[in-house]
DNA sequence: AACTGAGTTTCATATAATGAAACATGTGGA
DNA sequence: TCCACATGTTTCATTATATGAAACTCAGTT
């Protein structure tokens, strides 16, 4: 029990009652408090500092919480770059602190993919990811991704375009595309570098399009297959979050 | 002593620092410890609760905060609507409140203005100002506003078509026009309505156009022109988050 | 090596956040 | 009309909890 604390719960607590907003648009006090499983009385005093402070503001017809202005503040001094491998480097950063692995972001440049952006593990055995490398299309967890969840007309030309080693290999290609496409995020395992796994998950922009691959990779053995769901579920949570950062 | 308190200090401490992101980009703890004229060992907390939330992300490498992806995800859910008649109506409710006045928003429609949008004051004698309303460009203080923001070529053909009531009136408008561009704001007395005074500013979109006017009106007695002038800083104020909010 | 400055942790203390309960207000049902 | 119920607001005693001073790292300077 000396779970030593250096957060402040009131504020955690304000932050949480915040968070709520990502899902809905107007909550009432009452909610807030079943939601956040908090009293009343302290959901109402917290909320009277989100709202004073801007952070909330009440629709006087509905008496429900709404998001503030403040909001759109923060927001508006964040955009200042558009370039996502320079707008999405922090929250790598934040995403291979908790995985402990190298995460990596891509785009397609016609027939070819480059990893615009990545951040390196800092365990003794690691991936090392050089940025600005060029890598085929037709191998590797983000390669999937990026064809999987292209736009119909584009993934067809790109599997009549791409080379394979051998027709049985853009056979084994292709029949995944579907499960990736279900599941939401694509592996590879010691396909284009031995000793290497991946896992990647695609990374859609505010106006819905796909723009880039984010994955995590490392050394396969301790990639488990496990494992890799687990990253799974984190890369395709931070995809999302990241999507939401690029117009 | 005995001022009620019903906020939260440490939530109010946090939501202060997250609003110092509204300026800098960056900051590191003791320049926001400086700023908000806090212990470090404090905002070192407070920090931790924000970094922990996601509202805040530490830059690896300058080691100095920056605002997280959960602002996103917040600002991403508020933008349902494109309309700055329903987007803006919980702003200029609480500009009401605090002025205790009418306020009202303008777009403009060719050589009229359109008030699409109006939230009443709550007092015994109040302007009453319904929506819809189609009124002339060439009198009223957000009239002013429309035209003196306006582009140069816009602004020279409005100044050609739009009639006075007498040459006199018109010189008197366009003599105007440089002071409201240079004051940020305009204003109006018994112009329009016998017994009405108004003060109203322009309001820009996040592209930098001018899309309305925000302006708040009263009964003339209670509008004096210093009161006039407190409102100005207050309408401005609101204008600016308000524009804040549209693309 | 000593010094500065930024960040982090520890710790005793009293403040300040808490939750229960009472109060207020409003709405709909019987 | 009156009662019941739900939602929001305020009060208040209690103690947990946030606080700030100080001590402690850890780097980078001189």
């Amino acid at each position: 029990m000396d779970d030593t604390k250096l957060t402040v719960r009131a504020v955690e607590r304000a932050l949480d009652i915040l968070s709520l907003f990502t899902d809905e648009t107007e909550l009432s006090l009452t909610e807030i408090a079943a939601k956040t499983e908090l009293h009343k009385s302290t959901v109402h005093r917290l909320l009277a500092s989100l709202e004073g402070k801007g952070y909330l503001v009440r629709n006087a017809e509905t008496e429900k919480y709404r998001i503030g202005f403040r909001i759109w503040e923060l927001a508006a001094n964040m955009s200042q770059s558009d370039d996502p491998g320079v707008l999405l480097q922090p929250e790598m950063e934040r995403l291979r602190d908790s995985l402990g692995e190298t995460i990596s972001l891509y785009v397609r440049d016609g027939n070819e993919r480059i990893r615009i952006q990545a951040v390196q593990s800092n365990q003794a055995i690691r991936r090392v990811a050089p940025i600005g490398a060029r890598l085929p299309l037709s191998v590797g967890a983000s390669s999937k991704v990026l064809i999987a969840f292209a736009e119909p007309d584009e993934q067809a030309q790109l599997l009549q375009e791409l080379e394979w080693a051998s027709p049985a290999d853009r056979d084994a290609f292709v029949g995944q595309l579907g499960d990736i496409r279900r599941l939401g995020y694509a592996t590879s395992i010691e396909e284009r570098e031995p000793g290497a796994a991946a896992v990647s998950a695609p990374i859609y922009n505010r106006a819905h399009k796909l723009v880039a691959a984010l994955g995590v990779s490392g050394p396969s053995n301790r990639l488990t297959l496990e494992k890799m769901k687990e990253h799974a579920m984190l890369i395709i949570e931070g995809a999302n979050r990241m999507g939401k950062m690029l117009k």
